[in-house]
DNA sequence: AATCCACAGGAAGATTAGGATA
DNA sequence: TATCCTAATCTTCCTGTGGATT
């Protein structure tokens, strides 16, 4: 496998980490922003941004680069920016994002703070301290901050400057809930607002073209074919202009095809690869799916088995899943839940997409729902098995055939 | 046209998990 | 650590209904 050459000649390039020097598309909106932070070269206090878009619309990346070319211009020009990035998925709490901006200013004289033992005012005076010591215009960004717990995190860092005299901070707010100001503190929501921008999701050409940069740099001359980018765009485009989405189903066409030891990347490829990822997709969904949701999705997978067994070709109605659940959690020994609930969580699961379940009426035979599983049914058998509760079950799928039998 | 099945799905109240607060 | 609070989950009880059968 080590010897064959593949289609890739930079496979970094491809992954959603990959930050290129250019963003095809977005050349208005790093303006923008470079034109906000800028200030900061002049020593000036830059206003508080708060960036909206949906994911893959290249928030990140943008504000990364602008990040990178003013710390590199202010280099150039001998004046102190800096510039913090925090992800709040990761650091998701006041103390927490206290404690990572001033470990970025670790040196020599300071000492490092805990992740965890210092009161947070503490942490905040040390902070403080580190900024005024540093001096310039310290930039930080607030990647995903609707994860953020609580808005003290950023009620204290709006107003960090009121008591600062020697550093200026700067704050950039990424989300991609629109709504997400209107849940903050009025005082916070002034003072982070001064400016907002909204990246809108790429269209169809304008993920082509971010696409066929990447293609350039990651894929061998000529081992691709000329319909690929623009399905794989159109694909993505479809879906919200996520060019997360775009880039990912590109990738995983590739590895397809250099599976199957095809030279060239083709549009069967890039089927196949949205095939898997929507397979993945729903194997992840299920992974992470409550004990109950799993018992009753297993209800049905027995249910469907049963029924391919006896080639009988009918519906699965939510009484026969309701009434095989009920024995299932017998054996598991969980508590049991109403039919009521049992009717929504099918649904709900109808909804992510694991099953279909529509509504049909049977006429004199009353109204139910018609489920179906949409994907192979052992793929996700074997998911389910990963859970504990199933281990009580594992002798249980024979008995619960021969009763239905 | 009337009937009636087997459940859908709404409303309201009870219970619970887990996070905040003292 | 105990207690309180809130949102999510779940139950109970309910009314509504599409269409095969009568």
């Amino acid at each position: 496998m080590l010897s064959r050459d593949g289609l890739f000649i930079n496979r970094e390039a491809m992954r959603p980490t990959y930050m290129p020097d250019i963003l095809p598309h977005r050349e208005k909106e790093i303006n923008n922003l470079a034109n906000i932070l800028v200030p900061a070269l002049r020593n000036e206090t830059p206003s508080n941004v708060f960036i909206y878009g949906k994911t893959g619309t290249g928030k990140t990346a943008v504000t990364k680069l602008v990040g990178k070319e003013l710390l590199e211009k202010g280099k150039q020009i001998n004046k102190k920016v800096n510039f913090i990035y925090i992800n709040c998925e990761i650091v998701d709490t006041h103390y927490r994002v206290l404690q990572n901006i001033a470990n970025h200013f670790i040196n020599e004289w300071s000492e490092r703070i805990p992740f965890t033992g210092w009161p947070t005012d503490e942490v905040y005076s040390k902070l403080k301290k580190m900024m005024e010591k540093e001096g310039g215009v310290i930039v930080i960004i607030l990647d995903e901050v609707d994860k953020l717990k609580g808005d003290e995190a950023l009620y204290t860092l709006s107003r960090i400057n009121t008591e600062l005299t020697g550093a200026k901070v700067s704050i950039v707010g990424l989300s991609n809930d629109l709504k997400y100001t209107e849940f903050l503190d009025p005082r916070v929501k002034s003072s982070l607002g001064e400016e907002n921008m909204i990246f809108p999701p790429y269209d169809a050409g304008e993920l082509q073209d971010i696409l066929k940069q990447r293609v350039e740099i990651a894929f061998k001359p000529d081992s691709i074919d000329s319909d690929v980018v623009p399905l794989c765009s159109a694909l993505a485009a479809q879906e919200h202009g996520d060019a997360r989405r775009a880039l990912d189903l590109l990738r995983m066409s590739a590895e397809l095809a250099e599976r199957s030891k095809s030279p060239r990347i083709t549009k069967k490829h890039v089927r196949l690869a949205q095939n898997k990822i929507e397979i993945d997709r729903i194997l992840e969904v299920i992974r992470t799916l409550p004990t109950q949701s799993k018992l009753i999705l297993l209800a049905i997978l027995l249910q469907e088995q049963h029924n391919k067994k006896t080639s009988a070709n009918v519906a699965i109605t939510t009484g026969e899943v309701y009434e095989i659940y009920k024995n299932l959690s017998k054996k598991a020994r969980t508590d049991k839940i109403s039919q009521r609930r049992v009717a929504d969580l099918i649904s709900e699961l109808d909804m992510l997409g694991v099953i279909t379940a529509r509504v049909i009426s049977k006429g004199r035979y009353g109204r139910t729902r018609d489920i179906k599983v949409s994907s192979s049914l052992e793929e996700i058998l074997d998911i389910l098995k990963e859970d504990e509760v199933f281990e009580e079950l594992s002798n249980y799928k024979v008995q619960g055939q021969t009763r239905l039998l």
